[in-house]
DNA sequence: TGCGAAGAGTTGAAGCATCAAGTAATGTGG
DNA sequence: CCACATTACTTGATGCTTCAACTCTTCGCA
């Protein structure tokens, strides 16, 4: 710590900013999600990463760990969206004890037409409120930030592989 | 929209990354709180937030916009903080359809005692991982996407008081 | 003054998240 | 090759959040 626990006022403003983000935004995002989807921000970037993936199946563990939350949690929620057809899990040909999530046609479907309404609003939320050099320092206070959180699994999965090779150009669901 | 919906990939980037903090970053300070104090982040900062107010005392719907919660989540909780003995809930004498929330003694001293805890989880897991600029940076981001969130009145109250005049170098509770 | 609309708050039900405990499969040391 | 720990995952209970419906009070206004 840089000097007791206490925080300055700069400090202290800037984290009662924050606070109030982390509040309202999610909020927002689900609003939306849930409007125009019916879809929790959480169930939504599921079906996405799975979408992403080479063959649209990953292992309940992986899946958990690219979403960052709990075996449980991802349980849960992959339950209900195998019961609304977008998902189904089935076990691995691999090793008996993992269970494997495949996105349906029907949940591939889902996210083609759910993705660019949540991208317009993540746009118009965030990026459109910032300059070029905001997408910079948003990039880069949210990666320090990041490696302060869990920085070798508390009780999760990596937070985030840091630097991830890109496809330049390509489109994708914005989870 | 600057150039239709999707994002590209700068923004995809900072965006991902913005959502893993806003997953991990409540979880991981609800976890200190749970942990030291059997508090949420949100009941915390409810009691924080009176015992910055002259008086300790609240309207529930003012204590709502400060907090940034619906009238009826704030009820439920004030509810059960009630039953700890940390706040009353008494008719306000100015009109008759308003109830105020105060803090006891109780419930101050229980800030006291959870307020540095919290305040230095806060420090380590955001402060400590930027420079000066990074709490520049911070500020003024979250400044940004504050102005985009309900810019007025969807459902909840203002999205904090943009630049309330601070009382320099004030021990506040760290909401 | 009296009636309807809007404001302030509470309540109960339903949904989602978390936690603790449980099952089943797979490694691992003796 | 057999116990035992570990890994992978599921399940049920509990608690917090949200949503819709409700009460009670005050305001506007005719």
């Amino acid at each position: 710590m840089t000097e007791g626990p206490w925080l300055d006022d700069d400090e202290q403003r800037a984290w009662r900013r924050t606070a109030a983000v982390m509040t309202l935004l999610p909020a927002a995002l689900d609003a939306q999600l849930q409007r125009d989807a019916g879809l929790t921000q959480f169930s939504y970037l599921t079906l996405a990463m799975l979408s992403e993936t080479p063959g649209r199946t990953l292992p309940m563990s992986a899946l958990a760990a690219t979403v960052n939350s709990s075996l449980s949690r991802l349980s849960h929620v992959v339950a209900r969206l195998e019961q609304q057809g977008w998902v189904v899990r089935e076990p691995s040909p691999d090793s008996g004890r993992v269970t494997v999530a495949r996105l349906t046609d029907a949940g591939m479907e889902k996210v083609r037409e759910t993705a660019p309404g949540h991208a317009a609003e993540v746009r118009r939320l965030i990026f459109d409120a910032l300059d070029c050099d905001g997408v910079e320092s948003l990039a880069c206070v949210a990666a320090a930030i990041l490696g302060r959180l869990d920085p070798s699994g508390g009780m999760r999965a990596n937070p985030l592989s840091q630097e991830a090779p890109r496809a330049s150009g390509d489109r994708r669901a914005t989870g």
